[in-house]
DNA sequence: CCAAATGTTTTCCC
DNA sequence: CGGGAAAACATTTG
């Protein structure tokens, strides 16, 4: 998915719909819970939030979860704030629709999660309890509670959500690149030294990607990580191996 | 045709 | 029950 960054991008851009009524929902039953169309019509939304990866849409009536899974994207207004996600079609296919939220009667919706690869859902009061420490709010305290006795690779723990929520498979290949730490180090063997600086990479870095647009605007780029190219801090072949599931992009040269 | 893709969730095994 | 690794999910793109 979209990564945290992603979602935070969307929860900006979504702001206005704050206030409105929802007039009436289109949605593929198969990612939405029973009973949402009925749930969230007629409810006025009063504040759109993000907790990790989810994005989160109060109304009067139940919390709406949005979750985007690898390819999803949202359209407010007729508007994406992410023309193009990377890994996922450019196109904007309506029948990838598979929430749309119309409102105040208007003829454009308000909000559209367009999925081709329908791996994205929608909740309902959804318990985001026990999501863990937002990556914004990461600190290294934090941090090393979070990965205390954990003794799985320190990249997988990063991408378990309820350790640190919004990190994904692009920004947690990136802030172990810049703080030199070899993704399949096992969480529990960093020290404290090397957790601090992993929590300030996370607090300094990600802000900045978001700036910058999103989780493809790091140093390990998509075309970097495709292209394996000598590495931008010290020249030495950048590795791209499987790990937990998922591309693990790294350098060997600097990451210990 | 094959492989890979910003992500959860489920299943099986310790 | 908890951790962890692998498979499942669903579809498009290069």
């Amino acid at each position: 998915m979209p990564e945290g960054l992603e979602v935070e991008i969307w929860r900006r851009a979504a702001t206005p719909i704050v206030g409105r009524t929802i007039t009436g929902a289109h949605v593929d039953r198969t990612v939405v819970p029973p009973g949402f169309v009925e749930s969230v019509v007629g409810e006025d939304v009063t504040a759109v939030r993000r907790a990790g990866k989810i994005l989160l849409i109060d109304t009067t009536g139940p919390t709406i979860g949005l979750h985007f899974g690898m390819t999803g994207r949202l359209v407010v207004d007729g508007i994406a704030p992410i023309e193009r996600l990377e890994y996922a079609s450019g196109r904007d296919d309506p029948s990838w629709d598979r929430v749309v939220i119309v409102g105040d009667d208007r003829p454009t919706p308000m909000l559209r999660l367009n999925d081709p690869r329908r791996l994205g859902r929608a909740s309902l009061d959804e318990d985001v309890g026990g999501l863990g420490v937002d990556f914004t709010a990461v600190t290294p305290r934090r941090l090393a509670a979070a990965l205390a006795g954990r003794r799985a690779a320190i990249k997988s723990v990063l991408l378990d959500q309820h350790v640190v929520a919004g990190l994904g498979n692009l920004c947690a290949d990136e802030v172990l690149w810049w703080a030199g730490i070899d993704p399949h180090r096992g969480a529990a063997t960093l020290g404290p030294e090397e957790i601090e600086l992993l929590a300030r990479t996370i607090r300094r870095r990600l802000p900045s990607m978001l700036r910058a647009g999103g989780s493809h605007t790091g140093t390990l780029s998509p075309a970097v990580r495709s292209a394996c190219p000598p590495c931008p801090r010290d020249g030495h072949p950048l590795r791209r191996d499987r790990l937990g599931g998922r591309t693990a992009v790294w350098c060997p040269g600097h990451q210990h």
